[in-house]
DNA sequence: AAACCATATGAAAACGCTTTCATTATGGAT
DNA sequence: ATCCATAATGAAAGCGTTTTCATATGGTTT
């Protein structure tokens, strides 16, 4: 006796279970109309009883979708912003039965590998992350080869593109906030790197803010980090090591709230009684660091999550407003690495 | 005059312009035996001149293999250890002309999704990270779908699957040597999960190296942190609040090894100068630690490199060794966190 | 009653490759 | 000269979908 085959299923085996033709068991599978709703419910019901698994690759040969969203990167943002982004583009994927391919893109990518790599896999959408979303060449190349584009946190925007971003400028105005309202009135200021639209808005909110209190700002007191651990001992020394010092310094980011930290420890000044300090993004360091840092936090993973569904949204033909970003909000993580400003 | 199409280049029109068949040019592309070298020299320049890029979802429906290797994790490692990994197996796959798609499967995942999941992409490989390279349930579903597997520091061996992993013994042998060369003999040490093979085998290198040394340690000095920051904590607490305290503690990985730091810090205790700490990873947070930890770099990197590197071989039927690890090695990290043995 | 339209359906033609199979050189060994 | 194995090649048959095209059906409108 010939035992039965476990041969792959495919969609004529559907297609012969629910008595109907292939095309509309392709039809009813892509949610198209025109399907008689009975025969919508057998296709359904056989599909389910033969647990069937159309297959990604002929899809994608025949129709012009691809199933596969990708998430591009150029010089890596820290890997623990990388691996949120992920986690939130990937499970946004998973709800639409997509999947999430990951390629890097370095300094040295010339524009041939780009294109050459978007017309062999044709995504159905990327994902782009700072600082990979302001990258000219991989925007031409993406716009060329039209394949759906969602940046996070870009610096302006982009003709066609969606965006999802913080408001940067109202955190850094409720960062700045908090330590007015601890009595400071002497602090510093670390910027990231301005050529990042949130580095450049989080300064202006901060200047805007201390303005608007009354409060004036040294600029020797203003110092910029890039964003980098290192260049936040840079800029940390410059603003510490003068004879005036601020009494509490607002970092950009948390890499460079600890290297405040790691200056003042140098310095012997004491976190928080003589300096407060905060930073920005809430990475898992900010709460093991001594003392565990105030700051705020952003939303990584829900940032690449509705990233990802605005791509899914285009592609179902869904209009999206690509002339204004998405914002969400930050939610401020207070510690102890902030106290009430000294006696003066 | 109508305008040439700019149409998508196939297969075909390289075997036109190389004047030979689309047999012949699929033969050369993938590198088969029984072809002439100068046809195949006029494949290579046809298909460069024509900037072809093979259609990958064609090639996938046609063979059998998928030019998609697979990243998948359970619960997520760290999120630096996990982009490290991804950093490493992107770079090799790129080599080989794959692409990396990543997937998670978290505790409730059932196994008709990870089937689901494997039939419909029919990865050419899967890399399987800690913990879910021992999830017993996603192996055998990788099994059954003739999933080639890499696993990466894997507890134990599956038949049929190469593994890459660090000599775990010999650094934790190392690493308890350098506290004992510092002339500490009272070490306390802080396990990880006692499911994972690396860490029986740290904690038996610890105890080993120790009695070769002719040095007690008493039980209450070691510890299980299970490889959290808040485990770590525990471990810590109960070793330091004893009476008797060891002038070193060994920590199976840098979180735990920050815990103790943290402790430390809480109960007056002086590190390096009273206390010396080590870690495991070195990851990044290590460098920025107060003290700055003295730890053991693991080549992540490299580790997702080789094991991409062990599928892409087996994938061209290169015969890999399945019974013994790949086995990298680790460098030792000097930083601040330890120093010589208080007098006593 | 003819003409029209929206709805519903399936047969068959792509999609761009790999692989099978049949056929034709090629170069010794008999 | 004849035969055989092996090297080299291409025509054509898949691979499992989506999409196009043709056709059928049942109202509505002229």
């Amino acid at each position: 006796m010939a035992s039965k085959k476990v041969s792959k299923i495919t969609i004529s085996d559907v297609a012969r279970v629910a008595g109907v033709s292939v095309t509309t068991v392709s039809r009813v599978l892509n949610g198209e109309r025109y399907v008689r709703e009975d025969k919508k419910q057998a296709v359904l019901d056989a599909s389910a009883k033969l647990d069937y698994q159309p297959n990604v690759y002929a899809r994608s040969l025949a129709g012009d979708r691809s199933y596969l969203l990708g998430l591009l990167f150029d010089e890596a943002p820290g890997g623990e912003y990388l691996s949120g982004m992920q986690r939130g583009a990937m499970r946004r994927c998973k709800e639409a039965g997509l999947h999430l391919v990951v390629e890097h893109f370095d300094r040295t990518t010339v524009l041939d590998e780009i294109e050459s790599f978007l017309s062999k896999l044709k995504l159905s959408g990327a994902i782009l992350t700072p600082p990979a979303c302001d990258n000219k060449v991989l925007l031409a190349a993406l716009e060329r080869k039209k394949v759906p584009t969602a940046r996070i946190s870009p610096s302006g925007s982009y003709p066609g593109m969606p965006s999802v971003k913080i408001n940067d400028f109202e955190a850094a105005q409720q960062m700045t906030e908090h330590l007015i309202s601890l009595g400071h009135k002497k602090i510093g200021f670390i910027a990231g790197d301005p050529e990042h639209a949130d580095s450049r808005e989080r300064l202006k909110a901060f200047r805007d803010t201390m303005a608007a209190a009354k409060l004036t700002v040294p600029e020797e007191w203003i110092q910029t980090g890039g964003y980098l651990f290192e260049g936040g001992l840079d800029a940390a020394m410059a603003i510490l090591g003068q004879r005036q010092r601020p009494t509490a310094i607002f970092a950009s980011n948390d890499d460079m709230a600890a290297a405040v930290i790691v200056i003042a420890d140098r310095l012997k000044i004491n976190v928080p009684e003589d300096l407060s300090v905060v930073g920005f993004d809430d990475i898992p360091m900010a709460s093991v660091l001594s003392p565990a840092l105030t700051t705020m936090r952003q939303p990584v993973e829900e940032m690449a999550k509705v990233a990802a569904g605005l791509l899914i949204d285009m592609q179902k033909g869904k209009k999206i407003a690509t002339d204004e970003p998405v914002v969400l909000n930050v939610e401020f993580i207070l510690r102890s690495s902030t106290a009430a400003a000294p006696e003066s």
